[in-house]
RNA sequence: GCCUGGGUGGCGGAACUGGUAGACGCAAGGGACUUAAAAUCCCUCGGUCCUUGCGACUGUGAGGGUUCGAUUCCCUCCCCAGGUACCA
């Protein structure tokens, strides 16, 4: 019999899906685990990322499962979004249907791969039916004051009269007619998690089962410091200007005042001034340029005066104020106090418009005067020319310049985040409308619960141009005032997709749960939190933060019990191929190619460097062909073989080619023994084993060990599985036995379901079917994990590495128990040993117990 | 730019908390089987050098440091990737 992969992955998918395998309800008895990974925009096929992705978060599912856990696994679609939105415009389709048919493509090929899923849970977040809820938590975190309306800014087209994503302007230009986008004030949709920032904070030491990284690129994010907001009065009006600074000890250093180009202060104060004109052209300008640079240190600073001048507060010193390209408007007070000394951009600033420094931290090694310095000296030292302060250490003397600045009335100690408040408005079609009505009289309210959802209308034109195709449909905008009756439009901005992505992993809980909230208590509190995410590294911020804000804001609306969402988080790397180009073709698709040469032209192909596969480099591997070839285990194989999870993973077909030979090999060697083994038990471990049987115990207990602790500890499946691929290797190694030796034959007939049921969780599919051919009942997604004998897969013998200055000069083996001394003495007699120790003073030895031993000499 | 990771043979990777660098697989080379090929099974496989040995030296992006001992810890630098708030 020959291994035919398409043949038994499709007989038990069918028997799965048959038997409800994989459908699962609540249930008190049991432990439960909930197990997701990140749903899935549906572009149209699945990519190797969602394989890579899917396959080991299936393999977590069935190995819980085998470990008696009740586990939740749904699979559901991400499924509003710009490409849907793209693909109308460029080919007609409506977004609806070019979605609803990219789903059904996508839950075919999911299903091809034998993934898990309780199907029966499935969620598309484009359904009313679930945008309605989302709705319904808008409403009621409109009163609440979590959502509120203010002033944003977008990148806008002048020519296509349309908002552009970030990834749409390319060089500053609109990505389909090359205009200059400039940017547009908007009024907009904001999510107040700025009252969440502390919590959100905080709730980063109670996620061990996080990584690090993603933590600390969080925490970053929210970016907490500890700082004064200090009042600088107009020189010449009863008016006040209000700073940020982390660095109130340099305060008697301020000699000039920046504001961000875009602060309203700043046309505000420049108004009838000579410089009037000179300031709007420089606002307008700083506009354009991009938010990124112009925080760049390597940024040329630019600014200009503004015709007014402030007091420094604790010197009583005149400081002209500036208009500044680096300074942002929306951090702090969109205002600074520009200490030249002490802050390398304040330094080139006052250079280059030729401001005084005075210098106010001198660095105790190395003296600092204001004519020699050539760049701020931002390290610490002894505070100088800062009245009562002089002659302190300026670290231990910040909390007392807060505390002067307080009783002066001049400030007050105050922490600031960077995190900004969540621009949920997009002035877009294909998302989620938020439910709001704009009356004249009563300003923006919200539409009546028992009016939810707010359908998106079908009917739409898109054009790509002139706006949102929601706000020129009259049907939809015309409507009236839920509260004066009068005659109102709705909102036609609809929600930014993490919104939907926010919570979906508690719809999961109760998907046909369909009264309000839209999420059953008991069900949601059984299920959540969710014990293990997985999901690609690119999420580390947005999305995560975003669900965590979600997930708080429902709890304090009564929604939901938990203070997180996820237990326990796993980044996966990105899939990676090399690139191709064809001198004449440009990038060419792996099937373009055929040994190194173009097959439209016969030109020989360039070999690019590696990259993240993306459509655009035409670096892609579609899974559909794999699959074919080889089956869906095989491709589950190579996704787990080829790295760990959280690494990146590079492309190699001959990779593949090896998944498939092993499994292959484990097929063999099963058909080999099958005649001898098939009416035989499995060895019951009693009784004493001698040579190669006794080796091959050993082995088989080592390898459940390995493997348990390689999916449990680290969901390292490489490792895993090359413990598996040696168990399998000394199979092949050992002499075959008789076809009468019962109790040989039951020890490999046990070494055999060992590789089999170990490899259940990553080979789903030849496993069941080797496992039906050798026992001939019963299927191996109800067998629990197998079980190890610590002290059989002791290892009785243990290899002691000796060395001489640090240098490898000789091994020996040893009694796994042998005592210290005896080591010892046996490294220091060794053959090897003396021949680099004779005639030499021995300095030291260093013994690590039952490792190795380092002897020093002179 | 900023924040966060990563860099180990020809290639993917292994090495749990500072203790044998290169497990396992791929590629390559050799052998067995075969009329032959494929498939399969077995062996070799970081580099340099020589006196070819149970050999010496060298080797984990580069350069320093700490240590009896560093892929692992510290400092400086280079390169690559992800995120950077409207891609998801």
């Amino acid at each position: 019999m020959k291994y035919a992969p398409r043949e038994i992955e499709l007989k038990w998918q069918k028997l799965w899906e048959e038997q409800n395998t994989f459908t699962v309800k609540e249930d008190s008895e049991k432990e439960k685990y909930y197990l997701l990974e990140m749903f899935p925009y549906p572009s149209g096929k699945i990519h190797m990322g969602h394989v890579r992705n899917y396959t080991i978060g299936d393999v977590i599912a069935r190995y819980k499962k085998m470990r008696g856990f009740n586990v939740l696994h749904p699979m559901g679609w991400d499924s509003f979004g710009m490409p849907a939105e793209n693909a109308a415009i460029e080919h007609g389709i409506h977004p609806s249907k070019w979605t609803n048919e990219n789903i059904e493509a996508m839950r075919s090929q999911l299903k091809r791969m034998g993934f898990s899923y309780d199907w029966d849970r499935e969620i598309s977040t484009c359904e009313p039916q679930y945008y309605k809820w989302e709705q319904l938590f808008f409403i009621w975190m409109y009163q609440k004051g979590l959502a509120y309306k203010k002033r944003g800014t977008v990148n806008w087209c002048p020519h296509c009269h349309t908002v552009l994503a970030n990834e749409q302007v390319e060089a500053g230009l609109c990505w389909r007619c090359q205009s200059e986008v400039i940017e547009k004030h908007l009024d907009q949709w904001f999510f107040r998690i700025t009252d969440y920032a502390e919590e959100l904070l905080e709730g980063c030491n109670t996620l061990p089962g996080w990584p690090e990284r993603v933590l600390t690129m969080q925490k970053n994010w929210i970016g907490k410091s500890y700082g004064c907001e200090i009042e600088f009065p107009m020189a010449d009006s009863k008016d006040v200007i209000k700073v940020f600074t982390t660095r109130q000890d340099t305060i008697y250093g301020a000699t000039f005042m920046l504001i961000a180009a875009e602060h309203p202060l700043t046309t505000r104060l420049a108004e009838g001034k000579p410089q009037e004109k000179v300031v709007r052209d420089f606002v307008e300008r700083v506009k354009k340029q991009d938010r990124m640079m112009r925080t760049s240190d390597y940024y040329e600073k630019e600014g200009v005066f503004l015709g007014a001048h402030c007091l420094n507060p604790v010197t009583g010193r005149k400081m002209p104020i500036f208009a500044a390209n680096f300074v942002l408007a929306d951090y702090g007070t969109g205002c600074v106090m520009a200490v030249p000394t002490h802050d390398q951009r304040d330094f080139e600033f006052a250079d280059k418009y030729n401001l005084p420094k005075i210098v106010v931290i001198q660095n105790p090694e190395n003296p600092l005067s204001e004519e020699s310095m050539t760049e701020a000296y931002v390290d610490e030292g002894l505070l100088v020319n800062s009245g009562p302060f002089t002659g302190r250490k300026n670290l231990q003397a910040l909390e007392d310049i807060a505390e002067h600045l307080e009783s002066i009335g001049r400030g007050r100690k105050t922490v600031e985040y960077r995190l900004r408040d969540w621009g949920i408005s997009r002035q877009r079609y294909w998302g989620a409308p938020i439910p709001i009505i704009n009356c004249g009289l009563c300003g923006s309210i919200p539409v009546k619960e028992e009016d939810l959802p707010v359908v998106l209308p079908k009917e739409a034109e898109f054009k790509g141009e002139g706006g949102s195709p929601l706000a020129q449909i009259e049907s939809f905008v015309k409507t009236i005032c839920p509260k004066c009756g009068g005659p109102a439009t709705r909102e036609t901005d609809t929600m930014d997709t993490f919104v939907e992505s926010s919570w979906y992993f508690d719809k999961f809980c109760s998907p046909h749960h369909n009264q309000k909230p839209g999420l059953e208590k008991s069900k949601v509190d059984y299920w959540l939190p969710v014990d293990q995410y997985i999901g690609g590294i690119e999420h580390a911020i947005l999305h995560l933060l975003y669900a965590r804000f979600f997930t708080k804001m429902l709890r304090d609306l009564g929604v939901l019990t938990v203070n997180e969402p996820f237990t326990n988080l796993l980044t996966q790397g990105m899939v990676c191929k090399e690139t191709m180009k064809c001198p004449t073709h440009g990038y060419l698709f792996p099937h373009e190619v055929k040994e190194g040469i173009c097959l439209q032209c016969g030109a020989t192909v360039a070999v690019g460097k590696t990259e993240k596969m993306s459509k655009s480099l035409k670096n892609v591997i579609d899974p559909t062909h794999l699959i074919d070839r080889y089956g869906a285990d095989t491709a589950r194989m190579f996704c787990l073989f080829a790295s760990p999870p959280e690494r990146d993973l590079e492309w190699s077909d001959m990779g593949v080619e090896g998944s498939f030979r092993f499994i292959n090999r484990i097929w063999r060697i099963v058909m080999e023994y099958l005649s001898d083994i098939r009416r035989i038990e499995s060895f019951n471990e009693t009784g004493h084993l001698e040579g190669d049987l006794k080796m091959l115990q050993k082995k088989y207990h080592q390898t459940i060990r390995k493997v348990t602790i390689d999916i449990e500890e680290r969901f390292h499946f490489n490792t895993a599985i090359s413990a598996v691929m040696e168990l399998v290797n000394v199979l092949y190694q050992i002499q075959r036995p008789s076809g009468d030796d019962v109790k040989s034959l039951s020890v490999i007939r046990k070494a055999i379901e060992t590789v089999i049921i170990l490899l259940f969780p990553i080979v789903p599919h030849v496993t069941e079917e080797l496992w039906d051919i050798i026992d001939g009942e019963g299927n191996l997604s109800g067998k629990s994990w197998p079980v190890y004998d610590p002290e059989i897969a002791r290892e009785e013998k243990i290899t002691i590495v000796i060395q001489v200055k640090g240098k490898v000069r000789s091994k020996i083996e040893v009694d796994a128990d042998e005592d210290d001394d005896t080591i010892k003495e046996r490294a220091l007699s060794d053959e090897r040993v003396r021949l680099y120790t004779e005639n030499k003073n021995i300095k030291k030895i260093v013994y690590v117990p039952k490792k190795l031993i380092n002897i020093v000499v002179t």
